[in-house]
DNA sequence: CCAGACGTTGTT
DNA sequence: GTCTGG
DNA sequence: CCAGACGTTGTT
DNA sequence: GTCTGG
C-alpha cells in the first residue's frame, strides 16, 4: 500500500526535477499553476489530506492549452467525488487516499475520473512503508535508485498564453536551461478529481494513489505499491489523455522492480514528526537486518560531500519544521551533503 | 421504480 | 473496535 | 500510513 | 453523478 510519502524539494525546485517530455520529445519545465506553488509545504512526512505537488496535462485547467504540455499543481491526497454532497470534505468517509488498478473500472468514485481523462502523476523523494511482523512494525523508505549523471538537456520553456500561468522571471528562464541534477523524484501513477462546496467556492482538488502488487524487491516488505511510472515516455503517456485511451493507459500500471529502500526510524510513525529522520537509513548494528545496498548508497552520498566545516551551532538549534519554514532550499539535498544536522535536535525546548 | 452506496487495509 | 486527524 | 480519541455538564 | 440492490 501506500499512506505516507515524503516531499522535500521547495516548489522551484519540483519544478525543475519534473522535467517532461512532449509529444514531439522535447524537454518541457512545467509551470505552477497560479497560486499553487504556495499551498505546497515540503515535508519528510506526508499524509492522506495533506498537500502535494503533481503533473499533469495542462489542458485540464486550459482548454486551448495542447493536451501535451503539463503543469503543476498542489492536490490534496485522499480523493473526494465531484458528485460528494456534504458541504465538508473531511466528512468524506470512505477511504480514497489508494485504489486497487485491478478494480478501477468497477468503482464508482474511480471510474469517472479515469473515463474523463483525469490522471495525475503524483511526485515524492519516496514512501514508506511498514513491515509487520508479529512483535514489530518496521518502517522503510522506497525511492528510486539514484545517479549523479545524467546526459545533457535541450530546453523549450513552455509558453502557453492563460491567465493561470505566471511569466517565469528572467533569471529562473537562466537557471531553468541547466539540467536538474539534484533528487530524481519517484513518479506515482495517480487520478484527481476537481470538488465543488454546494454552496458554491473554490474547487478543491484531490488525487488518489494507485496500487498494484508489489515487486518482487519489495514482497518482503508488504504486497501492495504504489504504481510507478518509470521514466519520461511511461509519464507522458500517463497523462497525455488524447493520445492513450484509459484502456491503453491502464497497461502502463505494473509492479516494475525498479525501486531500492533502506530502513528507517519508527520515528516517522508520528505524522507529526517532520525532520531528515524520517528518512535516514537506520543504523542496525544487530544482526537482525544488514545494510541493503541501497543503504549504502544513499550513505555514499552523505559522505562523499566532504563535512566541511560545520556552521555554528547556534544558528540552527531552533530549527523549525521544515513545512513551517522555508520555502527555498533543497532540505533533502542539504541533509545528504551535511549541511543539516543528520540527527534531529531534541523535540523539547 | 426508489434507496443507498460510492473505499482500502489487515486481521480473523 | 472504529473513526478522525495529521 | 499511524496515533489518538472515543464525552457532558457546569463552572471559572 | 452513476451504479447496485431490493
Amino acid at each position: 500500500m501506500c499512506g505516507r510519502t515524503a516531499c522535500t524539494l521547495a516548489p522551484h525546485e519540483v519544478s525543475k526535477a519534473s522535467r517532461y517530455r512532449n509529444r514531439a520529445g522535447q524537454y518541457r519545465r512545467p509551470r505552477w499553476r497560479e497560486g499553487d506553488s504556495d499551498k505546497y509545504r515540503p515535508s519528510y512526512n506526508k499524509s492522506p489530506q495533506s498537500f502535494s505537488p503533481v503533473l499533469l496535462s495542462l489542458r485540464h485547467f486550459n482548454k486551448d492549452a495542447p493536451v501535451d504540455e503539463c503543469v503543476l499543481a498542489t492536490m490534496r491526497w485522499g480523493l473526494v467525488p465531484a458528485w460528494f454532497r456534504e458541504s465538508n470534505p473531511n466528512k468524506m468517509q470512505y477511504s480514497t487516499s489508494n485504489c486497487r488498478s485491478e478494480s478501477l473500472l468497477e468503482k464508482k468514485s474511480y471510474k469517472d475520473p479515469l473515463l474523463k481523462g483525469q490522471r495525475c502523476v503524483v511526485l515524492a523523494d519516496g514512501f514508506y512503508e511498514w513491515k509487520r511482523s508479529e512483535k514489530e512494525k518496521q518502517p522503510f523508505f522506497i525511492y528510486f535508485p539514484q545517479s549523479k549523471t545524467e546526459g545533457a538537456a535541450d530546453w523549450h520553456s513552455v509558453d502557453v498564453k492563460s491567465p493561470f500561468f505566471e511569466k517565469p522571471l528572467p533569471e529562473q528562464l537562466e537557471k531553468d536551461k541547466s539540467e536538474w541534477k539534484g533528487w530524481r523524484l519517484l513518479t506515482i501513477a495517480g487520478l484527481f478529481d476537481g470538488w465543488t462546496p454546494p454552496a458554491g467556492g473554490e474547487t478543491l482538488y484531490t488525487y488518489t494513489i494507485i496500487t498494484v502488487s508489489a515487486s518482487s524487491g519489495l514482497q518482503s516488505i508488504h504486497d501492495r505499491m504504489p504504481a510507478v511510472l518509470d521514466g519520461e515516455e511511461e509519464v507522458r503517456q500517463w497523462l497525455d489523455y488524447g493520445e492513450v485511451r484509459s484502456q491503453d493507459a491502464l497497461k502502463l500500471l505494473q509492479p516494475k522492480d525498479i525501486l531500492t529502500f533502506h530502513p528507517v526510524s519508527s520515528f516517522v510513525n508520528n505524522s507529526r514528526n517532520n525532520s531528515a529522520e524520517c528518512l535516514q537509513p537506520l543504523e542496525l548494528g544487530s544482526k537482525k537486518v544488514q545494510p541493503s545496498a541501497s543503504s549504502k548508497v544513499m550513505m555514499s552520498w552523505l559522505q562523499s560531500s566532504s563535512p566541511g566545516k560545520e556552521k555554528k551551532p547556534g544558528a540552527t538549534t531552533k530549527r523549525r519544521a521544515p513545512e513551517e519554514n522555508e520555502k527555498g532550499g533543497n532540505l533533502l539535498h542539504k541533509w545528504l551533503t551535511g549541511s543539516c544536522q543528520t540527527k534531529k535536535p531534541a523535540m523539547s525546548n
